[in-house]
DNA sequence: AATAAAAGTGGAACCGGTTCCATTATGTTT
DNA sequence: AAACATAATGGAACCGGTTCCACTTTTATT
């Protein structure tokens, strides 16, 4: 390990002054003669000088750094979106911190602390739906909060990227209703969330536009992680009405509902039908292929990351951005027409 | 927006030196009273001090960022390790930058410069294979690089974290023989990458050990991502005599692979039987639930992390660490005995 | 009570860049 | 050739922390 060459190496051996050496690093910054920059770029390749990052920051704020504040990164859509965050950003010359919460206030608080001592100049987050005060702080700080997915509505002016998910919840019940669903069940994510809210929402509208009357033993919040959406499967199955079909809210849950059913014998779509939010190419290959609502993750990505990077150094209060984009229904075989009993 | 309150500030506000204020911020840096410990802590709380990473990591280089460097996030193989590295890493107080190198050189270059430029205290990476001048480079300035799941033979002293790849190679081979097959295919990773040369070596130990003739026809390389597993599979078959099992190296290979068997209407395990290296909750929900060698990613973050800030501040030369986990041979519907032709 | 040891504090240099401003070299205009 | 604009360069302050060392105050020792 040998001690790395700073600046003023760089112009000692070109013979140079560091503010020199600091003009080729930044052109644009000031004059520098031709055959002197050459110069300085030799001597920087021979003595292998990279100017540190650390030190560049010091002076004026870094906007070079974005943080990317998810759940959790084995759910395949944050997955999926941290990805195209991650090049998103980089196309932009930007790094990504990644940092999960595992939805936890407490370890999204921690998190936060720590992008405020680094100072970044942006955030996307899936919030937890806490923190209130931190987040207030940061955009006091002139942060550029970004949620995705969800957001909270005690905090009005962040701005947000999520698919329309009344829209979504609307669509998925809407098809079933439309294949004569009568008992249409919702397994929703946390009540807090904003999305699981829309959803249901949404799930609602179709309903009375079916003339379908609500019934919210129908409706199950589970936790987005984990086998709680295994669980709420189960008691669906043992109402005295059960119902022929069912809209999942995530990866997990639909992981855990189908084994569930698949260990109750219920066969899909015969005895119910199931659409999922989701977007993961093996939807297509089980048996029966799954019915989906297509988040476009990419778009959701670069969303963020431009509201994210958009006013450097300080939003403009009072305007926050709200993007919403459409989901696709995809239909598959997961969804079959409602057989009146025999 | 407001500027932020910086240590000479809180020093002002507090009638104490900046001395002081540092050794508040860095308990054990020296003695203070109690009493003006309090006194700091309480004006850092309202005026909302938080120190600033970038200034910190000035004085002496930061063992507080790791640079994880992955082909891609939206393969759920990495995605779990992200996840896996970010929480191990938090629980120790560090920091991940988050990379990708989509597989490709160029971008990898890039990438490795930012890191540099930032002077992280170790990389977690899935090297390309080239670049080598540049992963020399981040050795001599004393970064610890852990390559993990694959690794670049030329650079022998990088310490390196995989699955035993010869043994999974061989017990999945050897399973199928075992079920009677004598044509068994093996759709593995990009040649130049060891993880599927040392499967490869695996399957060839596994076929002379069962007595079985090789075939460099039934060996097929695709590349990671992508559709290349399914074109791999269509070849193998189009082959005269087509192989009766075949073991796939990936998700998205498997992916494709599964889409062309059901298009050609060949039926798993009847006509085909297939094991995968995989690991997702959903293998098991196929029809027919799929065999999988299942990689224990816990322990391959677990391990990469330790190695990874083991040596703040350079390494000891020439004592590479080679750690090998077991990978884990899940025997389900996918693999069947082979079926005598009528 | 005299003296030594320890605790508490502050001044100022330092980390490695950027940038303002003064100074010198070069080039243009008439 | 004189006068002036412009290009090229260097000196030094600055960003916001850390740390060494000197100095003062408190506590312990006999």
């Amino acid at each position: 390990m040998q001690k790395q060459p700073t600046i003023r190496d760089v112009a000692a051996a070109a013979g140079v002054s560091v503010a020199v050496v600091s003009r080729v690093l930044n052109p644009g910054s000031g004059p520098v003669a031709a055959a002197t920059r050459d110069r300085v770029h030799e001597v920087m390749a021979t003595l292998g000088y990279h100017p540190r990052t650390a030190a560049r920051e010091l002076k004026h704020g870094p906007p070079t750094t974005l943080g990317l504040l998810l759940a959790d990164v084995s759910n395949p859509f944050f997955a999926r979106l941290a990805d195209q965050v991650v090049q998103e950003a980089h196309s932009r010359g930007i790094q990504v911190l990644l940092m999960t919460t595992q939805e936890d206030d407490q370890l999204e608080s921690e998190r936060l602390s720590t992008l405020i001592e680094r100072r970044v100049s942006g955030i996307i987050a899936t919030p937890t739906g806490n923190n209130l005060d931190i987040w207030k702080r940061l955009q006091d700080m002139g942060t550029d909060v970004v949620f995705v997915d969800r957001s909270i509505p005690a905090l009005a002016d962040v701005d947000v990227v999520t698919i329309n998910n009344v829209e979504s919840g609307r669509s998925a019940t809407a098809l079933l209703a439309a294949h004569g669903h009568r008992r249409i069940a919702m397994i929703s994510g946390p009540a807090e969330s904003t999305t699981g809210r829309d959803r249901i929402a949404g799930y609602r509208q179709a309903l009375d536009a079916a003339g379908l009357e609500r019934d919210d033993l129908l409706v199950r919040s589970a936790a987005f992680r984990g086998t709680a959406g295994g669980d709420a499967m189960s008691a669906l199955l043992n109402l005295d009405e059960p119902p022929t079909a069912v809209v999942v809210a995530n990866t997990a849950q639909v992981t855990a509902v189908l084994g569930r059913l698949a260990h109750a014998g219920v066969s899909v779509p015969a005895e119910l039908s199931v659409i999922v939010f989701e977007d993961s190419p093996w939807t297509e290959l089980m048996t029966p292929p799954l019915t989906i609502v297509r988040q476009p993750i990419d778009l959701l990505a670069r969303h963020s990351v431009r509201l994210a990077l958009a006013n450097p150094g300080g939003r403009t209060p009072g305007k926050p951005t709200v993007v919403r984009v459409d989901a696709e229904l995809i239909e598959r075989a997961s969804v079959g027409r409602l057989k009146v009993r025999a």
